[in-house]
DNA sequence: GTCTATAACCGGATAGAC
DNA sequence: GTCTATCCGGTTATAGAC
């Protein structure tokens, strides 16, 4: 019945850790975060309380890893919707929605969770070391959604794209989680209208004529710029 | 030596009060706020714990406080700068520079302080009724900061205006956390640019030819804003 | 209404045994 | 890797003094 094989390896650890993280996602879900209890998702998950910190160091680490294993979920639908569509706004749409509909069941504690990670001290900070995999990655979403579409864009904007498109998904992310509308109909709209918004205005930058505001724009942006993944974190 | 007349009233108490907000601060500033204790905090200011919570009913409650003292420090500020200057680009740079001087001090433990406040059930959101007043406050500074300017702004655009300047400080702000450049010169860089940049703006939307843009972008502004002082938040 | 003192509760986090 | 015991600090409760 039982096989420990040598490709199995970690498995009963993993086992485990996922058992972890998919109880307390539960909870959070039923009860909100602040409302579970570590003591509750051990016992749920029919572990020690000891044992549930051996796999997350803290609570907030339970956060981290929903983080990562949503980014996975979000790069599977994206790869589906970017083999389907070519226009750069319906590319753009699609992963947006996607994503929406990824976190949706979450909301209710969606709002700690973004808390946590406005904290530039705690490594739930989407801009901290500790969460520059999730970034890139994220990131790399947004240059593929780029990429693919049928749209000359110059090389400078081009590169700092990805980046923007990032920060505008942190953006919709913040809205998101203020938005008490049902179904988050309120987000859903305002990401038609600002997708539709910014595809013309990403499509008007590339024009030549646009060449040296674009530029000036861009100088200034790299200047405010932190070397995100870099020391300023320590 | 001591009168306890009618006009003392709840001066004892708002000694008190007051005491242990500062001594609070004092210890957030020398040791972040996660590492300050309550019973620190009590202990330091000479009172007992059970007082503190009788002034104070959370640790988070210190913040809201510390945001009250804040504005009305930001207020004062704000008539000084804005009985001098007339121009809308000066005026509202004044109020911001005022405003990151003020906050400077206490941007170690600022994080935090953000993050808690980022939650939307949380009490000290921006957003929340709780925050109401002095939501309402800085968008008055901002009116001022508008009204007092010499220059003609169409009634739809003027209206909306205050709340949009108060969004932008809470997106400088936010900006201001995660800046670790020594004396956040970088902040200020990115105010100075973008308070010029969004004051031309401001004028350009202001023409007569602008309007049908100005309308259409107002109208989507309304049909996204949440009646934020209302029922959102039960 | 303001304040002290003290004990207790609860839950996040850690230590160390098995 | 897993458990039990313990610590620590936010918070509450109580009972009483000025």
């Amino acid at each position: 019945m039982e096989r420990q094989g040598e490709q199995a390896k970690t498995s009963r650890g993993e086992q485990t850790r996922a058992l972890i993280l998919e109880t307390a996602l539960d909870l959070f879900k039923e009860n909100g975060y602040e409302e579970t209890t570590m003591r509750a998702i051990a016992q749920r998950a029919g572990v020690a309380l000891g044992n549930a910190y051996y796999y997350f160091r803290s609570k907030e680490h339970l956060i981290q890893a929903f983080y990562g294993r949503t980014h996975q979920e979000l790069a599977g639908a994206a790869r589906s919707i970017l083999e389907r569509e070519h226009g750069l706004r319906d590319r753009w749409l699609g992963v947006m929605y996607a994503n929406l509909d990824l976190i949706e069941p979450y909301h209710r504690f969606a709002g700690i969770l973004f808390a946590t990670a406005a904290d530039p001290q705690s490594p739930l900070n989407p801009f901290s070391p500790e969460s520059e995999e999730a970034r890139r990655e994220s990131t790399a979403i947004y240059a593929e959604v780029i990429d693919g579409a049928k749209l000359r864009i110059p090389r400078d904007l081009k590169q700092e794209l990805p980046f923007l498109l990032w920060l505008y998904h942190m953006g919709v992310v913040l809205f998101w989680i203020h938005d008490s509308s049902p179904g988050r109909t309120r987000t859903r709209h305002m990401v038609d209208r600002t997708v539709a918004i910014l595809s013309n205005l990403i499509a008007l930058a590339s024009k030549p004529f646009m060449r040296p505001l674009r530029k000036a724009i861009l100088k200034l942006m790299a200047e405010l710029r932190e070397d995100v993944p870099g020391e300023a974190y320590s």
